[in-house]
DNA sequence: CAGCGCCCCTGCCCGC
DNA sequence: TGCGGGCAGGGGCGCT
């Protein structure tokens, strides 16, 4: 599920609402996640206050002055707001009880997510390290994604998903950006030209904006930071839409996997 | 070392 | 209605 977007969603929706708070108290029900959440979490974080909350591709970054938590949604994760207390439900896994009462709730059905502490220096952490540049910032430019491309003769689509070349680009934008560039998803790297280059650049940096302006795409169980779910599937050119006509040119769109993840496009209006 | 599969897990949808 | 198979928004890891 949450792709750059919704995470981002997640982390504004959260954000007010955290902002001069401590930790009263964490509470596990399921430490098995992707990794076992650390046996220790709840000490270490009691009475810590949280200082900031940032996003590094699709972690979430929670400072507090003893260190740091990344907390990864997964494929169907979502973190939101309760106001007040709530009995919790099958996957809600874990809550951080905050200061001001209300509680940071995270359901994640088929744990997928992560919740990892760290006080070492965060982003030399080994899951944010070897991160490529975010996709929203003047660093992820044509002129670095065209030099990127030399050499590399694997099909783009899978390639543009990889978060060492670019971070937060997941399979529902990445069959976005192909279709609104006009790139085949199967073009083998080396042969996009920089001209194709600079505009997949934009049609990414256009189409994770719009997802963030409409609070991410819910297609099934996503729900932002508010508890709200996103509104931009509703505006997919491809993805879900494999044996329906091309918005552009009526064609059936094609649909197959590639990579084991599934891929939509026009063969007319993607060369 | 680039690149490809394999998983982790649950829920849902489809076809029989 | 029940059940098995396939599929799902991610991505680290272990192989080649």
């Amino acid at each position: 599920m949450p792709e750059l977007p919704e995470v981002e969603t997640t982390r504004r929706g959260i954000a007010p609402h955290i902002a001069k708070q401590h930790v009263a108290k964490v509470d596990i029900r399921q430490a098995q996640l992707r990794w076992p959440i650390e046996p220790t979490l709840p000490r270490l974080l009691k009475n810590q206050a949280i200082l900031n909350l940032e996003r590094r591709g699709k972690y979430l970054i929670f400072q507090f002055p003893n260190g740091h938590l990344l907390w990864h949604l997964g494929m169907s994760g979502s973190l939101r707001v309760l106001l007040q207390s709530q009995a919790p439900g099958k996957h809600d896994h874990v809550d951080l009880v905050l200061s001001n009462g209300k509680i940071l709730r995270f359901n994640d059905p088929r744990r997928f997510g992560a919740v990892v502490w760290t006080d070492e220096d965060v982003l030399q952490h080994k899951l944010l390290a070897h991160l490529g540049p975010e996709p929203l910032t003047e660093a992820f430019n044509a002129e670095y994604l065209f030099g990127k491309t030399r050499k590399r003769q694997m099909a783009i689509k899978p390639w543009i998903m990889d978060s060492k070349i670019v971070v937060g680009v997941g399979n529902i934008y990445a069959n976005e950006a192909l279709f609104n560039a006009g790139i085949h998803p199967l073009k083998a790297t080396y042969k996009l030209t920089r001209k194709q280059c600079e505009r997949l650049v934009e049609e990414i940096k256009t189409v994770l904006a719009n997802a963030i302006q409409r609070g991410g795409t819910t297609l099934r169980d996503f729900v932002g930071g508010d508890g709200k779910p996103g509104y931009f599937a509703q505006e997919l050119n491809v993805y879900g839409r494999g044996g329906q006509p091309c918005k552009r040119c009526n064609k059936l769109l094609l649909e197959k996997p590639l990579g084991q993840r599934a891929t939509v496009y026009c063969t007319v209006c993607q060369k």
